[in-house]
Formats: C-alpha cells, sequence, structure tokens
DNA sequence: TTGAAAGCGGTACCAT
DNA sequence: ATGGTACCGCTTTCAA
C-alpha cells in the first residue's frame, strides 16, 4: 500500500497551490473551469484520496453520525455452522432492527453511520472514542449508563432510545410500552378467560419495569390478583417446574418481558412436554422476526422498530441544526395476537 | 452544545503539558500515576471527548473500517405502516446478514465499522468519502464498479463480497455458486423428474452469469435441453403468461436467480390462479429469511452471509497486518430442499 | 518523568 | 481566479 498522495502532491503535479486543490474539489465554481478540471484528472491519477480526519480536523465537523449498539460479538454464539440461522433466533433481533433505521435516515441526510458495539465492560473508553468520531450519537438501550452519557452530551448531541434512569435531560425517544401491555393483558383476561398470570424476566431497566408495573395494574382493574414479584427469567421457571406436580401448578399464561426469554420459555416447556398454548398460553414483547416462525408463533407487543431508529436520527438532525431544548419523542406500539395465546392456527 | 475542550484546556486546567495529557490517555503506564490521575480527573470533569479527527490525522490511521453497503434507502418502500414487517419480505435481506458478520468481526478486532449506502450514482465520490475516513475497506457487490475500486485499492486495503468483472487483482470473497446451483438442478431432475426449466432473472453480473451458466450445462449433463436465455425477471415471466393458455404452457420449474425475484414470481404465479409447487416448481438461491416465512416456503440455495462478512475482515485483517498478496477465498453454499419444489409440507 | 516543538493533511480567510 | 498561510487537536520524537 503506498503513502497516500496528499493536496501538497497533487498540487505540485498539477502546478497550483494546495488552497487550489482543495477548492476543486469543495467549491468547483469559485475555479475556473480548466483549473478543475486539470486537478481533478491529476488527482484522479494520482490516487488521490482526501484524508477525512484532517478534513474532519479543519473543517470542525466529521459529517458522520454514531450509533452505540449492542455487542454482538460477545452475545453471538460462536460460528459452530455457517448455514444455522433457520429459526431467525438469533438474527435479526431487536436492535438490528432499530439499526436499520437510523442506517437508512442517516444516509437520507447524508451522513455516514459510524456503529460501534457496547456492553458495560469497556463502555466508557468506546464510546469516547466513538463520540471524538462523530457530529452526533444514537445511544441503544442497555449500552451505557447515565453518569456516562450525561457529560458527553454536553460536547455531543446524543439521543437514546428508550429510557432510563437519569436520562430525563436527554433526548429520547420512547415507546408505549404501557398500552401494548395493556392490550395484551387485556386481551388474555378477555378472549382467553386468563385468570392466574405470572410475569417472567427481571425488571431491572426503566422499560421492563414499566411492562410490569403496566402488567399487575391492569390485572387490578380486571380485580384479579397480581402476582408478588416477577421471576427472574425462563430458566428459574422451568427449575420451578421441576420441583412440582408439573402442570398442575400451571397459571393460565406467562406474560414475558420480552421476546426473547418468550421463546425461550416456550422451549423450556416444550422440553417438559407442556404444550403451548394448550396446557399455557405465553406472551412476548417486541415482535421480532423470530416469533414469526416459532412454533407455535408468538403473541407479541409489536415495537415499530425499524421507525424507532429513523425518528432518533430525525432529533439528532434537529439538535445539529440548532435547537437546543431536550427532546422526547413517543412512539406507538401494536398487540399481534398469534398462535401462542391460542388465537391462530 | 459548548465547544468540546481540547488538551490545551486539560493541560492547561491540570498544570500540566499537552504532552502529558496525551500520554496520560495512551501511555499511562510512562507518567506517574498521581500525573495520570490528575489529568484524568480534570479530564472528566471539564468533560473532555479526545478529537478522533484529530488523533486519527497525527497517528496516521483511525481505527475504523469501512463497509461499502447497499443504499436501503433508495430501495426501501416508503414507509407507509410503521409496523409492516410481518413476511419479512423487506428486512433482513443478503446485505443486512452480510453486514451483521462484517460488523461482529471488525468489533471482535478492535475496529468500529463505517457504514455508507452505495448506489451506482453517486458512487465515486461517496467511496472516497469512506475510504478517506477508514483503514481498510469492505465492498458489497453492485454498489462500485472494478474501475473506481482499482485506484482506492492502492491507497487502502479493499475486500470484495463476491466477484464482478476486473477484480482478479483484489482481494475478494466468494461462495460456491456452482455447486449450490448444480445441487439445486440435479435435485429437481432426479426428485421432481423435472425436464422442462425455465431460468429467471437477468444475468447482468458474474454471480448471476454463474448461476445461469451452470444451471445450463447441468442440464445438458442430464440430456434435458436448456432454455437458449434466461427471462428476464418476474415481471415479464407473468406478462407472458398472459397471452398463452395458461398452465397449459407452463414449464416444470422456474430457476431464480435469487430469491427476492423467486418470491416474486410466487406471488405474480399467485395472482394468476397458478398454483406453486402444485402447478410448477419455483427455486430461488441466497437463502434469505423471507423464504422461510412465506407461503409455500422457498426452496432455494443458502448462502453463508455472515460468514461472507467475517471472512472478509478476515482477509482485511491480513492485509493490515502487512501481506501485500491479493487474497481469494472461498466459502461453499448449501442446497436446502422446502416446499416450493414439493418437498415438504 | 515531563515539556517543547514539529508535523499530520486539510480548510478558509486574506491578499494579490 | 488563485496563492499564502494561519490554524484545527493530537501524537511523537527529542531534550531537559
Amino acid at each position: 500500500m503506498a503513502k497516500r498522495p496528499t493536496v501538497y502532491d497533487v498540487a505540485e503535479a498539477a502546478g497550483v497551490s494546495i488552497a487550489t486543490v482543495s477548492l476543486a474539489f469543495r467549491r468547483p465554481a469559485k475555479l475556473r473551469p480548466a483549473t478543475v478540471e486539470v486537478v481533478h484528472t491529476t488527482a484522479r491519477r494520482l490516487g488521490y484520496v482526501p484524508s477525512a480526519s484532517a478534513r474532519g480536523l479543519a473543517a470542525g465537523r466529521t459529517g458522520v453520525l454514531g450509533l452505540i449498539s449492542w455487542d454482538l460479538f460477545a452475545s453471538t454464539p460462536a460460528n459452530s455452522d455457517m448455514f444455522s440461522n433457520s429459526t431467525l433466533r438469533d438474527f435479526p433481533r431487536y436492535v438490528d432492527e432499530v439499526q436499520r433505521g437510523v442506517e437508512i435516515a442517516s444516509w437520507r441526510n447524508g451522513y455516514a453511520l459510524l456503529v460501534g458495539g457496547g456492553n458495560h465492560r469497556n463502555s466508557e473508553a468506546m464510546i469516547i472514542d466513538i463520540a471524538g468520531r462523530t457530529d452526533g450519537l444514537v445511544v441503544l438501550p442497555h449500552t451505557m449508563g447515565a453518569e456516562t452519557l450525561i457529560p458527553i452530551s454536553e460536547r455531543v448531541p446524543v439521543v437514546i432510545v428508550s429510557e432510563f434512569e437519569g436520562t430525563e435531560n436527554l433526548n429520547r425517544v420512547i415507546i408505549d410500552n404501557d398500552g401494548g401491555m395493556r392490550k395484551l393483558v387485556e386481551h388474555l383476561v378477555e378472549e382467553h378467560h386468563a385468570r392466574k398470570f405470572v410475569f417472567v424476566g427481571n425488571t431491572d431497566s426503566v422499560e421492563y419495569g414499566a411492562r410490569w408495573n403496566v402488567f399487575c395494574s391492569t390485572l387490578v382493574e380486571n380485580e384479579l390478583q397480581p402476582p408478588s414479584a416477577p421471576l427472574p427469567g425462563p430458566e428459574s421457571v422451568a427449575a420451578g417446574l421441576h420441583e412440582e406436580s408439573r402442570t398442575a401448578e400451571l397459571p393460565d399464561a406467562f406474560v414475558c418481558r420480552n421476546d426473547a426469554d418468550a421463546l425461550n420459555l416456550i422451549d423450556a416447556l416444550r422440553e417438559r412436554g407442556i404444550r403451548v398454548p394448550e396446557d399455557v398460553i405465553v406472551t412476548g414483547f417486541d415482535g421480532i422476526a423470530a416469533g414469526l416462525v416459532s412454533e407455535p408463533t408468538l403473541t407479541t407487543v409489536r415495537q415499530p422498530m425499524q421507525a424507532l431508529g429513523e425518528t432518533a436520527i430525525e432529533v439528532l438532525m434537529l439538535q445539529l441544526n440548532g435547537s437546543t431544548v431536550p427532546e422526547t419523542r413517543y412512539l406507538p406500539t401494536r398487540f399481534e395476537a398469534r398462535s401462542s395465546c391460542g388465537c391462530r392456527e
């Protein structure tokens, strides 16, 4: 890889000054057409590729937006079989769909997108690294704490997808967890006459917490008794089952905090000979693709994932264009009844 | 958004020189612990975010890899309904899965990934822009011509996914189109006794061309008569049907150049009351997710899409670590018989 | 161990 | 219409 030619090389070869070379690319209109032509030709001949670093440094902006996504590497099973994704279990997930929206909207606005994988370990260093290269940042949930985000948001516009503790003053795009969960519970009560409910998945984030809270209050509104606490996860449900008299003690419905947990739970139940939805109803939340091909297909609350990403960029553009008031945008959700509650064949 | 503090600000506030500030971040070991501590504290307090532009400029490397992907914006239908993706028709597609592999592998190697949307319009400007910001580039098919790529590849390592005219001297990751297509045709001949075949989709790229060629030669090997030319696309098949006596003139099988065309063809046939696979077999190529949930599910040849992306980065790392010989890597494909050929219910 | 200073490759303002 | 020339913010010798 030969050393990359610079403006200086091009200028010399073309017999002009570096200022002219720069202008030839940025504001050709200000130069005589012939000059522009010469510069462009020489540049091509030399294989000139302008350094974005230098450009960003001098211009004070990078033309790049950043996305702090999930570290797929950590959460992706070792790639044992390169053809093994026929269940769509691993891909596409929530992040992938949101990311797509971010991508599309960035390009539409003339920005390239820099994607970094966040996880709570090295997070600070990595987000600073990304922040330093970009004009604005979209941050996905569960990647970064508010304490890290706040200082950064004072230097670079930041939009977070979803909400969490301490981010009230940041730009946010939030979905209607409450409405979705309420619809779901009401459906189970009214259509399927479910009375005994269990909530699955820990509620350690604001979003999951909101789902749990509405789950409880909706039950109460229907004069039903909510469980005293959520079950930590699919595994613990399975473990619990082991000790009991099998189906005897099953609730009417397992309401899971998200689709991933719901699908795992269905697997765990199946292993123990418990059928969904015949023996028990299981529902998810998110609307990922895997729930469309699972057996049974998953009753869930759908998030407009791609729109979430696009909206985040919209908000970011507002900030980049001078707005200074933090903005919160709300997006709707939609309840989708499928087979795991017995609604479809 | 206050002006971002720089090394100078931090240095002044901490009472040290800018060199010390830099060292405190890059090689803390070379400084007295107390000094490092002071610098870090001050930096935090000021909300210091190092400029990657400046860093990249000074260091001569960016720590970023680039991916020239497809311009989803152009090819994505206007987002009429934010919840409308239950057929998986628009997402995830081939690019999305390859992209995921690229992403994972980049992160694993400590690089962030810059994704740009390519399409044949503005391509040159945009790829130069991306190239200037990165230490290496992965280029997806149908985004960029060899004439654009070759000069760039002399300044920045480039790996192309798939192959096309004039890229013999570039780094490439290629899949086994031949083996896959051969298996598919043989399956249709042997298991389904198909004798009359039509190939659907124009073959204007090396890859599609390869599929068409092997399609023909495999038929010949089986003493069957290949069609004289491929049909341009699903629409033209449909148009042709219109003029004929419906099912009378149907072939035994439509072999499509890719899954997208196959799914569109199935739709077109259905509209005309022709059933797949009862009246005619339809097959695809790629193995995208939509073929898993379509009705009928799609018989196809699967590409190891994520592995393609990961392999591309592997090759890139080789080049970044000094290798100078262009490398071509081959990846296998896998034939998957599903319902559209009548193999599964 | 720390500081001074020379770039890195452009941009953009001010002259000419 | 062009050229000269200060920066932009950081890394990295080289000295002290």
